[in-house]
This record gives C-alpha cells, structure tokens and sequence, in this order.
DNA sequence: ATTATTACAGAAAACGTTTTCTATGTCAAG
DNA sequence: CTTGACATAGAAAACGTTTTCTGTAATAAT
C-alpha cells in the first residue's frame, strides 16, 4: 500500500485536528474539523489521504530511522547505531551505505522521540528578568553561543521580575523538558528549591542582591571599580570622587569597596563628602555631581557607579560652565550602547556580560554532563574602555575596532545586499 | 517491587551514560562511566538502584499519567481525557478525583512525549539576526509574550547574517521539532523553501530588502515618516530637509516616499538639494546636516531616516554654532534607548517593534491552528514620540510615564528587595 | 420483551528513538 | 572437533502520551 516516491516518504498524519491552540478535544466532542481531518480519521480516510499525497505528490514527510533501515538494506539498529556511535563497530561498507542514505534521504532525528527515551533533551532554559532589560541580551548572546558549540539550544522565559511569573517559568520549562535553566540577574530563593527537587543542575548569572551563593556567575565589580580608579590616579588625580548605586544592591556595595581599597592602596585619605549616594540613574549622577561641585575642596575627578549616572554628572558639570574632562574627569561603569554614543564619549568599565553568559553555560553543560551539582562563585573581571571623559592621551584610548552591538550591523552595511 | 511513597514515585533511571554532550557511546565502547551507570545498566543493578532510592528518599521522579490512574484507580485514558478535554463526559466525581489527584502529586505532562505523539510541540522557532543588534530584542519580547498567551514558547537562533549559520538554525529548529519559525529582520529566500518543504508555517518580521512578501510584518515607514514631516509642518516649518539612509534598503526608501508625499500634499515644493545621502551612523548625519547647513537657502528643519543620524545632524549643527531646536528643529526615527538619553531628547517616531512581534507571533498561531499558509503583509503603524530636539511646546510633548526598557527595572528600584 | 442508543471507561496501538538482549557467523585456542 | 571469544547485526522493549477501538451498563425506542 505505502508506495515510496524517490527517496521520499510521502505519506504523512495530516495536521492533527485543529483547534484553539490550547485546548484540544476528542473527536466525538469536537468543535471544529477539517477535510484532512475527517479523511484521516475515518476508516478508509487515512489510506484516502495517503493515496492523495501520493497522487500528487504533496507534504513529504521527514525520513525517520525505519526508513533509511528499509532503504539501505539494514535494521533501526544498525542504523541508530551507525548514525550516533562513530565508534561502534560495524563493517566499513555498511556505515558507508547507510549514512550515504541517510545523507540523500535528508534525514533529522527527531529529537522529540530521543528526549523521550534519553531523558536529555540538549536544550536549557534560559530565565530572564525581561529580555528589553540592558544587560540581559549579551548575557543571553554569551549562553547562546556556548550552548551552540555543544549542540544545544536555548528556550527564554521571561519572569518581569514577577515570583509568580518566574515559578510559572520554571514549571513550563521543566515539562518541556530542559536539562537545567540559566537564570539571569535576578531569581527568587525558592526557584532554587524547585530544580534541586526536578533534580536539574541551575546557574546564577549576576544576582542582584544578598550573599555569595553557588553555582553562581558574577561580575567582579571590586576589580573593576579598582580598574578605574587606578587609571584615574595613573592620569595624576588625587582628588577622585564617587558617586554610588542604591544601597542595597551588590553591585553598589562592590564597587564602593573597590574605590576605597584603590585610594587606601596608594595612601590617599578617604574623604566622606566626596561619596555621594546615588539611585543609578541619570537625575542621581545629575544631584550627585551638584553637590560635589558646590563643595569647598572639590574633586578633579569623578567616579561613577554606573554609566547613567556618570552621564548624569557630566551634564551638571557642563551645566556648571566646566568642561569635562578638562576641569573634571568623569569614569562610568557598565559600558552601555549611549557610552559611545554620547559627546564626550564616556571612559567606562565593561561589564563582562558576554563573558559571563558564556561561562554560565559551561558551568551548567558540565553539570549536566558529569551530574554534578556544586560549582563556587566564578568572579569575572572587566576592562576599562579609556575614551574621553576620562582626560587620558590619544594613545592610552581603547581601540576597538567594532563596539559590539554594532560589529555584524556593519558588516552587512558594506555587504552589498543580494535583493 | 515498586513502592510508593507518599504521592512521589521514588523510582527514575540515572542520568544516562555520561559523554562529551554531542556525542554518545554504546555500553560496551564507552569511554566513561559513572556508579549510576554501572548499576543501572547491569543486570540487577537496576533494581538495586531502585532500592536505594527507596532506602534514601532521593530523586523523586515526575508522577506520570500511569502514577494517577494508579492512584485513583481509573485508567490512564481515562486519566489523559480528563485532563485535557474539559467537555469530555466523565462522571463528575471520577473528574473530581483524578483532577485533585494530578493535583496532589504535582502532575507535569512531560511535553516530549505528548508532542512525538501529537505531533505538536507547541514550541516555534525565533531565527534572528543578532539577539545584540538594538530593534532585535523587543521585537523578540513581543513575540515571547504572544506565545505565553498561547501557552507556547520561542526557540532563539541567532544566524548573524550568515547564510549557512541560518540554515543550519533552520535545521536544529526543525528536528526539535517546533511548528513554525519567525524570522525577524533577514531572512535568506531560501529559507522560505526549506520551511515549505517541511509544511512549516513561516512569518518574516521585517525584510530589509527586497519587494513585500507573504506572511510578513513590516513597519508602515511612509505613514512614519509623514507624521514626522506633518508634525514638523504643523510647527510651522516650511523648509525640510531629509537625511535619507543606505539607498538600497526598504525602510530608507519608505521613508523618503513618505517625505516627499507630505511635503507634496501640503503644497511644499521639493528641494532636490536637501535630500542628503546617510549611511545610517552617526558620521553621514553629521556629513548631511553639514552639507546643508552650507547651502545659501538653508533648511528650519532637518528629518533624518534614523536616530543615529539626527544625532550627527545635531552634532554638526551645534559644532557649527548654531542651536537645536532654535535654529534648526531636528526628528529622528526608531525611537533607539539614546533618544531620550541624550541632551536634547530627540524627537522621534516610534518603530512599532514590539508590537510588529507580537502581531508576527498571531499570525505564525493562526497559521499552525488552521493549517493555511498564506497571510498578506501586515503594515504596522508607529507613533510620533514628541521631545525637545523639534521645537514643539511643553504641551504638545508625548507623555510617557515610563520609556520601554525600564519600566520594570524602575518598579524594581522602587522595591525593597528581599535580602 | 427485544433492540438500538447513549454514557462512560478501559485496552492497546502508535509516535521515533535508543539500547538491551539475543543470534548469527568467524576465528583461534585447546 | 569442540569450545570459547569476538565481531557483527537484528528483534524487541521502553520512554509518556494521545486516541482509536472495544466493551459494558443504563436508558430509550420499538
């Protein structure tokens, strides 16, 4: 009855019976129903149907083991065994003939089918706090492109911050299933809970707030507030101010130990006016650098907790009639796209985003791989970026050839498009 | 021999044989082993294990269909039609019972198995270009917020640009198996047979070159830039120029179609000189507004063909001295995150790409539920974001409580965390 | 009183893999 | 000539679900 047509099967289940996508009902209680639908699932329909495609040779359906094993002459076996186990013996002429087959008949494993029976579906979930939050896309990037190496993929979820949309998440990605999740800057102690108990390996990227946990990627914000302090003091500052992120947050914390340690290590005295507290965004750089400005010994240089804010700093020192970096020299931190963008561009140290997605993935890959499930805290560092803000020489500026975001956009820009 | 506990099978095959992730062996050609597998795979061993999870209380397994038929006492069709078919006749009291069983033994459907049998993965497929390039990311979030709606979720593949990268995303997508792909700003011509031939629905988000398509969403870019023309007309400017980008791209076309059209129907004569070849970046603007700037009948208004450039425009307009919006009134167009960082806040219209991802993501649903495969193009409309580099009055200014991409990190800030 | 219909529930097949167990034939050692 | 070991390849079970087919009891129609 099934005839074969080249070396495709042409025959095919139609597309199941149609109905709202998230609720489908049984045939006898069904609500819509189409031609496909009826002929298949009638008796003679479906051999109706079949005889159909064959006629007119429509909807070719993906070759499948059983088919390569009829067309070649050999068992599923062989055939599963050929195709995954490059190492297991078979004679030379067999594995030729079969993946010479496999090779004309096009064949995809289904990897729905090899998930059900391995248990390990090659694909991770990736939990976001919101995908349009700034730092998540290259976190993301990174993850992707290590996952990519190792034949996995990605499945993004994103939690808007919400517990209740992030255990959601986490119960949706678990039944898809993934082998372990990545969550992303921000997570609820209790998500934890619930993959040690689906017992599925889970990494940290970035927390926000609290202590050091496992199995976690965080940037080393303490190295890399030195890295900018260092350079201001190399550039012949003494006088460097900071203005920090909101209180709580680990980052903020970091990066204000990082300044004090830097000023200790080369001696300079602390002065408690020049930290000015701040809120991250551009109207805190904004109060922050007003208050430093009015003060009797002012600073020549101004460490900022992040690049908003350092921008913030800038605009009330033009606004103050002063020039940055002439009369003060401004370094942010992050390495936003608008860092580049804005005049000056904005000296700043690069949150090793990419970097850390990247080293998340392979942390969680190797605990799927071995079963672990115990990694420490891997710290990774930053670069300064010197630009403009910061007063130093043409030569001591960072060049980068491309600032990322912008690399491959630029490359199809002097790519004359094909259309 | 099996035992329960509680409402928790204790029972689960180890992790599988352990091997570098893309590649694994058969037992007797392994190349590494762990305890589990030993037992696991030996002829007792299995149960020993098993045992060993019952002693210990370890590892509890996802309950499964079989675990709630058992414990309630119907069988497993009974079991699966409830659960999925809320107008199936069942007593109300079977219903009741089994319902609250799955619930009590947190039942998960494990969606592998469901979509080889259904054919359905209720997952689809996001091929884009570059997650880090700027319009991707909320085009992406669009779609991921229609699919949750759907109960679905989004596969990311990043192609960047590359013809054999997006076919082998292509690929890996298709094995996984998903029931559609998005393709969101490039997509090769190609890759619309490579879906065909599996009937696959397709959607393109976006097509950056080329005539209008099928099953596509695009920006209406000549209502865009008309707004942005009307609303500089409206201010009472009667002298616009246009800084147009890269001649061959759709958007740069539409955009200029669009300015000559306004200006035509308010009766305003073209200048050819103030069309001005951009690049899209920063430098071209800035070479445009130059150029214009030296011409005898200089512009009042300048409309460029994107942010980028209206920043080089106000560059070179405040480098020669002159001031935006007093001199010269300045619209931009994409509404980039810079737009409202930089001084002045640059007015600009608004690429409605959330939007155009979430109206991709209905018509991608739509398709996969009904089977049809053809969709005219859908055009999106923007909106005219009012701010300072245009001249309009503090009235007229568009109000928005929170600029995408940070509300949510505000109602963060806002929020005590919890640690 | 018989037959047809309905309401409900279970048995079992199928989806496409992977892997165990089993079965050949071949070769070397006793 | 037997025995064991080895190389090679097939049969069949299993993964968890959905859905067809089948079967029962109760009810309605003749």
């Amino acid at each position: 009855m099934i005839k074969k047509n080249g070396n495709v099967r042409r025959m095919r289940a139609p597309t199941p019976i149609q109905f709202p996508i998230s609720q489908q009902f049984p045939m006898n209680h069904m609500n819509h129903i189409d031609m496909a639908t009826i002929f298949y699932y009638t008796k003679f329909g479906k051999r109706l149907l079949f005889l159909f495609f064959i006629l007119f040779g429509e909807d070719p359906m993906p070759a499948k083991l059983e088919d390569i094993a009829r067309e070649s002459g050999f068992s599923i076996a062989t055939v599963s065994r050929v195709l995954n186990h490059s190492t297991y013996p078979v004679r030379a002429a067999v594995r030729e003939k079969i993946l010479e087959t496999a090779q004309t008949m096009g064949y995809r494993p289904n990897l729905a089918a090899r998930s059900l029976r391995t248990d390990r579906s090659n694909t991770v979930g990736i939990l976001v706090d919101d995908l349009l939050s700034p730092f998540t896309p290259p976190v993301v990037r990174g993850i992707q492109d290590q996952l990519r190496d190792n034949n996995c993929i990605g499945l993004i979820v994103n939690s808007d911050w919400d517990l209740e949309q992030e255990q959601a998440g986490i119960v949706s990605l678990l039944s898809r299933p993934v082998d372990g999740i990545i969550f992303v800057e921000y997570s609820h102690p209790t998500s934890n809970e619930a993959l040690a108990s689906a017992n599925k390996p889970g990494v940290f990227v970035h927390r926000l707030f609290g202590t050091a946990i496992k199995n976690s990627v965080v940037p080393d914000d303490i190295y890399g507030a030195s890295l900018a302090v260092e350079h201001l003091i190399h550039l012949g500052h003494r006088s460097i101010a900071h203005i920090s992120g909101l209180e709580n947050w680990h980052n903020s914390k970091e990066r204000l130990e990082g300044y004090k340690k830097t000023l200790e290590k080369h001696g300079i005295a602390l002065v408690e006016e020049w930290i000015q507290p701040g809120d991250w965004e551009i109207e805190g750089g904004y109060r922050g650098a007003q208050s430093l400005l009015k003060l009797p010994n002012r600073p020549t240089a101004i460490f900022a907790s992040n690049d908003l804010m350092a921008l913030g700093a800038i605009y009330a020192i033009q606004d103050a009639g002063l020039s940055v970096p002439h009369d003060i020299a401004v370094v942010g931190y992050d390495n936003r796209e608008f860092t580049w963008i804005a005049r000056p561009n904005i000296t700043t140290v690069e949150m090793p985003v990419y970097e850390m997605g990247r080293i998340a993935a392979e942390i969680l890959l190797q605990q799927i791989a071995d079963g672990s499930r115990e990694n420490e805290e891997v710290k990774v560092k930053g670069e300064l970026i010197v630009r403009d803000t910061c007063g130093a020489s043409e030569s001591q500026k960072t060049n980068r050839r491309f600032e990322r975001n912008t690399s491959l956009r630029r490359l199809l820009l002097n790519k004359e498009p094909e259309n």
